[in-house]
DNA sequence: GAAAAATACTTTATAACTAAATTATTGATG
DNA sequence: CATCAATAATTTAGTTATAAAGTATTTTTC
């Protein structure tokens, strides 16, 4: 409980609108309701992090987060993934999984193949080459994440980390019911 | 520090992935570190609440979440703002603003006003028809927010907001010392 | 006060992403 | 078994984003 006294001493009181405040957040009014505020700095949060690991992958790896987090998903699945099934995983249309898909096969990353069980499917999968570079990758973009997290101490990132669970079901759920 | 436990973290077998994980999250690994793993957390929540509000955006409003945020800015400073300054709110590149405005400007939504102070700066605001519109927008855009975010209740949101204003604190001040 | 550096915006080229339509295949229903 | 609906991938057109280079202006430095 310590940790947690210590937290909102350090942290912004939610008065604390005024000068300086980064991002999204500039300049917001003190009845700006619960919610909102709660999306901005999520949003800012998830954004600055965002910007350090694109920055990151590009100097030192001259690639982008978007292909990295599809080499990442498909590092954990060694026999490969449907393309349907890595558009879930990372929540982006299937139209962007062919672009993406198509690039990183004709660089030598990942290999389509055919699905027997279904002939509209194609399963894609790392290429030996791709495993192994990736892995270099992999390495370092797990060490940019813990030195940038690091001061957060692991009890809060444990925290956080069951908060923000609890945040992805409830809008898991509502998502379901949502009929626009 | 063997390369090859390393391997196994990177290319660990699905069978570990817990039913119905939704996201980025699927098919993580337990020991998968907890930097990388709330990094994911925090980018499937975000992700999640964004595709919610951008569909909310353009089948009520027929347009698209970065120019709901590029008028919500505005909003919030009656005499408007530099592009400069709206970018780094925005957290995108200036290219980009200059593309929003050119497209804002031409639908009526904002003008450009030239900076007497420094004419290399120009000034950005709603217009009178603009802030008109942008209200009902934002009214309702809290009211999504409000209703996603709801069963998460009162504390719980305030707890969380705190925690995340420690993060962007921390990342922040990363931020700067980073020289890639 | 002239040269050099920094700044604000724009332009250019390109990547990433979406929604919607299209094609091919599979599944379900009468 | 024939049709109709659902699904997996692709294609297409358009938006959003970036980095890097270019232009015009301001600020700093010597």
């Amino acid at each position: 409980m310590g940790a947690m006294a210590d937290m909102q001493t350090l942290c912004n009181s939610p008065s604390d609108t005024g000068g300086g405040m980064a991002g999204r957040e500039a300049g917001l009014a003190h009845d700006e309701h619960q919610a909102v505020r709660l999306w901005l700095r999520l949003m800012t949060c998830s954004t600055q992090i965002e910007q350090v690991i694109r920055s990151k992958l590009r100097t030192q790896f001259a690639t982008t987060l978007p292909r990295f987090d599809y080499l990442a998903q498909l590092s954990r699945f060694p026999k490969g993934l449907r393309m349907k099934t890595l558009s879930e995983y990372l929540m982006v249309t299937g139209g962007n999984i062919t672009g993406l898909t198509d690039q990183l096969v004709a660089e030598g990353w990942v290999e389509r193949v055919a699905d027997d069980e279904d002939r509209r499917s194609m399963t894609v999968r790392l290429t030996r080459s791709g495993k192994k570079q990736f892995s270099t990758m992999a390495k370092a973009h797990e060490q940019w994440l813990e030195h940038l997290l690091a001061p957060l101490g692991a009890d809060a990132a444990r925290e956080l980390y069951e908060q923000l669970g609890l945040l992805r079901q409830i809008v898991g759920q509502r998502m379901e019911q949502l009929a626009d």
